[in-house]
This record gives structure tokens, C-alpha cells and sequence, in this order.
DNA sequence: GGTAGACCTGGACGC
DNA sequence: GCGTCCAGGTCTACC
């Protein structure tokens, strides 16, 4: 994918950012069209713009400083796309990469985590990766309940491959809300296999088309974790878990998701027995200390335990995380 | 406010 | 290869 007209953009990072660590941190980075390729580091993807889908491969240089041996990420990424884009989408793609790797966290506010919680002080571990826009995120969401994890695979890549627009050199992007508003229902039952959650996809869609859904109002200070959970519980499918989950995608962990992992963490890693009713509220009790922090810690946590499984989320592949990742695999 | 059952898909299992 | 069972979170009806 290289081209002399291809556009070529260098976006600077918080100092303790690492792409390896911070991308792999959450389970959307192994589904569609994220991409992760491990032996060279690169995150790629395709980007919605305004004249089209773009691919676009994200690394992280390093350098070895004077006097060491081993080389060291500089705060800046590299990003090439596969075509030439405007100055007006140069500056659209910055704000979709910054949000999909979670740029705007600071270094400051990692250390703020690590205060409450140390123990992902050592590791670096503050940032979860989210997807470039929060529709995506929303839907993303919605392949996720009530399904085993190979079905949420699957629901994504045919997404991109139903749905989805092509870049130059062939890749699918995930497909707009404006695109999904104007499906039919028995093209994504049919055809990406969602199941009931059909019509609840294509409302949720017309809503973020509409403007009903309004990512500055959800990310407002001003406005309470109370009244955003609230509203995202007035969303078609979703329920406390999918609302819990949106709230960490927005960038508020003072909530947890809680679902059927989250009672095999309590059973398996905190040693919690009862009911599943009962671990649940258990849970809840656990991490009240993390405060605002409770999700990160919650899914350090649980992430830290796959990887004690798994070996570290930066050498997983998307392949065999379809299947190694089953509930039944990992007990 | 709490709870039972339906909603769909796909993996696991038995034959 | 086929049929059956089950897991998974949300929604609705009902008590």
C-alpha cells in the first residue's frame, strides 16, 4: 500500500502511550474490521471519511536512547493510508484514531488510576481501546449480548463484509448509522445473522441519524454517570449490562458491566460462592473501594487473568481467539 | 419491584 | 450428518 500520493500522518501521543498495550486491552481489537498484527506492531483499519473508506496502518516508533541497549516507543504514531485524504478528513481521521486509542486520557489521569489502584502501575495498564465512533461502539455492544464470543465475531465480520464500504485496496469499513438506518431488517436476520437484535440495530441507528443520541451531552462533565446511564437504559436493546458497557466506552469507569464473566471472575479468581444473583451483588461490593475507577480495575482484572491463560493480549490472534475464547475453554 | 418465559444463533453433544 | 440441548442479555407480561 505504499504510493507517492498516499497520505502519510504523524499524530503525538501521551508520554506513557504504548500502541502494543493500550490497544490490546479490550476484546473489540480482535473483532471487525480492527486489525492486529503482532509481529510488526501495526493496528489497522479502515476509517470512515468524507469522499470514502480508508485503510489506514497505525505503528509507533521507537528509538534507542543514548546509552541503552533496548529501543523505546516514541510518543508519536505513523499513520499511512491507502489513498490520498483532504486537509477536512486528515483532521476527521485524528479525532477517530485520538478516540479510538484513548489519546485524550492523559498521562496525569493514568496516574490518577494508579493511585487508586497500583497494582497496573508497574505494566502501564490506564487506557482501553474503544472503536472510532460510538455508533460503532453501540452496535459493537449489541453483537455482544446474549451471545457466545465466536457469535459477536462473526455478527462483526459480516457487518463489514454485508454492509460495510471498500477502500482502494479492498478492505471493509464497519458500516454507518446512515447505512444501517436504510437496511432491512430481514437483510441483517438474514444475512449478518443478528438475530432478534434486528430492528433494535436499525432503531439505534435512526436514533444516532437523528441526533437523538449525542455523544457531547454523554460526555459532559456537567452531565451526571447517573443521567447517562439513564438515558442509555432508555436505548432499544439496551439493558444494564450493554448501558454499564457504553458508559466505559464514553470514558466513565465508575460503573462495571456485569454479565456471565463477570460471575466466573467472582467464582474462579475471588473466590466468591452463592448464587449468581448473589456473587453479582458481591461484585458490585468488591470494587466499590476503585470509585470512579471501578471498570478499569474490574477489567485489568479480568484481563490480566486471559492473559495468564493466554500469554500477553499484544501476541493473541484474531484466529484463535474465536476459538480459544469460548466460556468452556477458559474455565 | 421482582420474576418467568420468549427471543435467536451457534457450539457441544449424543446417536 | 442430523437432532436436541444449552448459554447468553434484554424485553414484555404478569403477579
Amino acid at each position: 500500500m505504499t504510493g507517492a500520493r498516499n497520505t502519510t500522518l504523524t499524530i503525538t501521543t501521551p508520554a506513557d502511550f504504548r500502541l502494543a498495550r493500550d490497544y490490546c486491552s479490550y476484546g473489540y481489537f480482535l473483532l471487525e474490521p480492527n486489525h492486529w498484527e503482532p509481529e510488526s506492531g501495526t493496528v489497522s483499519r479502515v476509517l470512515t471519511l468524507e469522499h470514502g473508506p480508508a485503510h489506514v496502518e497505525i505503528t509507533q516508533p521507537e528509538r534507542v536512547p543514548e546509552g541503552k541497549s533496548r529501543p523505546k516507543p516514541l510518543p508519536k504514531l505513523r499513520c499511512r493510508f491507502d489513498k490520498a485524504i483532504t486537509k477536512s478528513e486528515q483532521a476527521d481521521a485524528r479525532a477517530q484514531i485520538s478516540r479510538m486509542l484513548r489519546l485524550d486520557l492523559t498521562h496525569d489521569d493514568a496516574k490518577s488510576f494508579h493511585r487508586v489502584d497500583p497494582r497496573w502501575k508497574r505494566i502501564g495498564r490506564a487506557r482501553l481501546s474503544r472503536s472510532p465512533s460510538l455508533f460503532e461502539d453501540i452496535i459493537k455492544t449489541v453483537t455482544s449480548c446474549n451471545v457466545a464470543w465466536p457469535s459477536t465475531i462473526h455478527m462483526n465480520r459480516r457487518f463489514c463484509e454485508v454492509l460495510g464500504g471498500t477502500s482502494p485496496t479492498g478492505h471493509h469499513s464497519f458500516p454507518s448509522a446512515e447505512k444501517i438506518a436504510r437496511t432491512r431488517a430481514g437483510t441483517l436476520r438474514g444475512r449478518i445473522r443478528v438475530g432478534y437484535r434486528d430492528q433494535r440495530m436499525i432503531d439505534l441507528a435512526r436514533l444516532c441519524t437523528r441526533g437523538e443520541i449525542d455523544e457531547a451531552w454523554l460526555t459532559d462533565p456537567a452531565t451526571s454517570d447517573d443521567e447517562c446511564f439513564k438515558f442509555l437504559l432508555t436505548l432499544p436493546g439496551i439493558g444494564p449490562y450493554a448501558a454499564g458497557n457504553i458508559m466505559q466506552l464514553l470514558g466513565r469507569y465508575s460503573r462495571l458491566a456485569l454479565d456471565s464473566e463477570s460471575v466466573r471472575h467472582g467464582k474462579t479468581v475471588l473466590g466468591m460462592t452463592g448464587t449468581d444473583a448473589n456473587i453479582l451483588k458481591k461484585m458490585a461490593r468488591h470494587y466499590e473501594p476503585f470509585g470512579d475507577h471501578r471498570f478499569q480495575s474490574y477489567w485489568f482484572e479480568l484481563w490480566d487473568w486471559y492473559e495468564s491463560k493466554k500469554g500477553r493480549s499484544w501476541t493473541w490472534r484474531k484466529k484463535e481467539t474465536a476459538t480459544a475464547f469460548t466460556a468452556s475453554k477458559l474455565k
